[in-house]
DNA sequence: GTAGCATCTGAAGAATCCTTCAGTTTTGGA
DNA sequence: TCCAAAACTGAAGGATTCTTCAGATGCTAC
């Protein structure tokens, strides 16, 4: 709510190889902490034992539980953003309907690579810094998209920021409904169809 | 997490109609302290003070917290699945293009009214038994939604009930974007105007 | 091999929180 | 008017949690 930039940022680098480990082994303790026991039980403690440290190893790293969660996260959105960005580029100067396939399938991909990571970090991401670091993040990939449409040699928008950010919204919440409910394979492969035809009939009858 | 269904139902009906007038006051109250100082500050203390009354009170009519937190989000909820379950009483047997109109302003509408409601109670969504509640509710809508889709008179679905979930989750992303930042009325009509392309141009395009 | 910095340990203080319950006040009908 | 039931009060027990810090241990460069 409040400016809490500041302490929510880490509190130092690691200089040695097993420092490096322990912020490895504390992020991944995050999640399955997460996972297991949710977040208002997700306490320094039981990450602490999980990650199999002392909890004084975790405030030397944070200075306190809200940093290290907002830095998982941190970590993870920008993992999605890296692979949007990457999927925008790849996808210059496509037809559009070709980008709305590339878009889908490269954020399926991002988001259900670490199910259970997207899984567990959407409770984190609603409370502290987790909007304003979600909202920072989606401005990304938003900018990015934005760029590509304007590649689109068969289509030209008015306004391409809002179609950009109504299409990567679009997916969000058909994408989360995977991962909250547990979906076959095959349902996944049939979604995704489905979520190609909605870009691809929104990008096509938004075209100026 | 695990089956905590029967310790989050409320505990007794009101009676007198002092009672009926106390869990309206604690609702609220509930809303604005999440509001103002984020779920996991939303403490039951902290609740009855701002509802005027004692703790105990709070106990009276709830077993713990969290049942109280569902179920504020159920009443949350409830109000938007009837809202959009008229919609779509209303919308029957229109062409898609109108459902899709009605769909998209019913649910903005139903969302937006109480803007600073459905905002704060993101975060109880995300915990706990949020989702299940969630996901209870947005099958109700899914299926009002899908009998909605057959009465259609120039469309026929292959699967209208994956169609109805896809163009209904397509839709919260995107208000929630909304919510999350605060757009002027001018932008909302413009980002309504886009949605009804989203979904009219999904409905047309994956008619059989 | 050893000095000195980097890391780690984990008990303990301080701050909340949740929940209960014995007792008080209010209400509505007889 | 009067009383039994309904509501409400709020101090206090019991349980967690966050965070610190003084001391122990590991690593590396010299």
């Amino acid at each position: 709510m409040t400016a809490l930039a500041t302490p929510l940022r880490p509190r130092k680098q690691p200089v040695q190889a097993r420092s490096a480990a322990t912020i490895e082994a504390l992020h991944t303790a995050v999640i399955q902490v997460l996972t297991r026991e949710g977040l208002s039980r997700c306490t320094t403690t039981r990450i602490a034992e999980r990650a199999g440290m002392s909890v004084g190893s975790v405030y030397q790293y944070y200075p306190n539980r809200d940093a290290l969660l907002a830095a998982v996260l941190e970590r993870h959105l920008s993992g999605i953003a890296d692979a949007m960005e990457r999927v925008c580029l790849d996808s210059r100067g496509l037809p559009v309907a070709r980008m709305a396939e590339a878009l889908v399938e490269g954020y399926m991909a991002a988001k259900l690579r670490d199910a259970g990571e997207s899984r567990a970090l959407y409770a984190v991401a609603g409370e502290r810094g987790g909007f304003e670091l979600a909202a920072r993040v989606y401005k990304r990939i938003e900018a990015a998209v934005t760029v590509l449409l304007a590649t689109a040699p068969d289509a030209r928008f008015e306004d391409p920021a809002m179609t950009a950010s109504i299409a990567l919204n679009a997916l969000v919440g058909p994408v989360r409904s995977i991962l909250d409910g547990q979906a076959t394979p095959a349902f996944e492969a049939r979604l995704q169809g489905q979520l190609v035809l909605l870009l691809t009939a929104y990008l096509e009858a938004g075209r100026a």
